[in-house]
DNA sequence: CGTTCAATTATGTTTGACATATTGACATTT
DNA sequence: AAATGTCAATATGTCAAACATAATTGAACG
């Protein structure tokens, strides 16, 4: 089998020596990089296809550039920047559901950290979550909201800011009707059908137990009503 | 408080409208797009920057541009284009952390999927890796391989590629000695000192169950060894 | 009918120039 | 002396025009 000869362009040239050149330094975020004169003349590359690779670096945020002062090494946050492709039009089918599945993978495996982390404060906060929910019960429009509100104060109460991060993607990923319909594939639902429902109420005591296990075991439980659930 | 004003440059803009249009129309992967030219006359804006703006949106794969034949709409993969931020050096300590507990809580996650997918195929491959390991038990070179080997074959078995695509881009990241070192937080450690340490051997075992809750139980118990074990 | 080859065309690359804004030094004012 | 105002230097931001390159197209030809 041949494979593609796929032949990189200057820019991709210039982007990837730019890049390694950055990993292998020891610059940190404020020190000054060299120009873009500069790095033309380093590389014999002309300044436009420079700033054409310098523009993919300062996107994702290794980069910064500002007028007269020159260029700037950045600070990535990782989780911001995959935001840009997590729109539901980029992505088949498989990829969503495969997201979705990743995003219930993640709650379920919060327990140690949450079991190590979780205040008073958030469980006051998930208390007033639940009765907010359970005062309206027939309210779906409600329900979605304290969902979405209740797995957040989660991630928050884990204390790990890049999970956070990643959550809110895959939150916001969900909020889309048709993300959450493609998501509900029914390729893993069956195995739950003969178990209890658990609630966010339940989900809440296994919580103020402070035991992984259990708590795991709950959110495995509850994660069902996601699964089975035809959205329209 | 005064917020920073932050002007966005004319790349920045022709980014977002061209991402816009994109995310809004419903062009799909290998469809043709406006060439070069027609997008700087449309949106008002000289071709370099167009390119610098487009330049970023082939960088992620959202689109392709060959010679003569124009602009073409790309299909991203979304973990790929994540490895770029992926290197040790550009992330901090937390991040980091935050990252080596994601992949804990991943492969405690696949609990499921697993039990859905496995096959006769993929139990074998993990009892030749296991086997493999328990030849030589001092080598611990090997043993990091086998532990590599196993946990990536684990991935395989649940014949979700979007997953496995981040699998291998955690797994290449803590390859790295030094991450392994700073990912190794004693934040969540002690909680697991009391408890049996579970083998490669006795995870396999508990995945021929196929029972997700012993599984899950099983990988909990494993992964403390990443958790405890000081790597130098 | 199939092959070859050249014209066409859109991207890739370079050069040169000007616009703009920020920095830092210097002059001015209070 | 400190604060403010002014100005030149400079690096990025933007634009225009041209040539290079390669792939598609189609016409010419066997």
């Amino acid at each position: 089998m041949l494979s593609i000869i796929k032949q990189s362009s200057l820019t991709d040239i210039a982007e990837e020596k730019i890049y390694n050149y950055l990993r292998d330094s020891d610059l940190k975020p404020g020190d000054s990089f060299h120009g873009e004169k500069e790095l033309a003349e380093m590389l014999s590359i002309s300044r436009p296809v420079i700033r054409e690779a310098l523009s993919r670096l300062r996107m994702i945020g290794l980069l910064e550039s500002r007028k007269r002062r020159g260029i700037v090494i950045g600070k990535p946050t990782i989780f911001e920047t995959l935001g840009k492709m997590l729109e539901p039009q980029f992505l088949s089918d498989d990829e969503q559901r495969d997201l979705f599945h990743l995003r219930l993978t993640i709650e379920q495996g919060l327990a140690d950290a949450l079991a190590e982390n979780i205040t008073r404060q958030d469980l006051d906060a998930l208390e007033k979550i639940v009765a907010e929910e359970e005062r309206a019960p027939a309210d779906y429009a409600l329900f979605l909201d304290c969902d979405r509100r209740f797995h957040l104060r989660i991630y928050q109460a884990t204390r790990c800011d890049s999970l956070l991060s990643l959550q809110k993607l895959l939150l916001q990923f969900f909020s889309d009707p048709e993300s959450r319909r493609k998501a509900a594939s029914p390729r893993f639902a069956h195995r739950f059908e003969d178990e209890d429902q658990i609630s966010h109420r339940d989900l809440l005591e296994a919580i103020r137990l402070r035991d992984p296990e259990v708590f795991q075991r709950a959110m495995r439980g509850h994660l069902k009503i996601h699964r089975n659930r035809k959205d329209n």
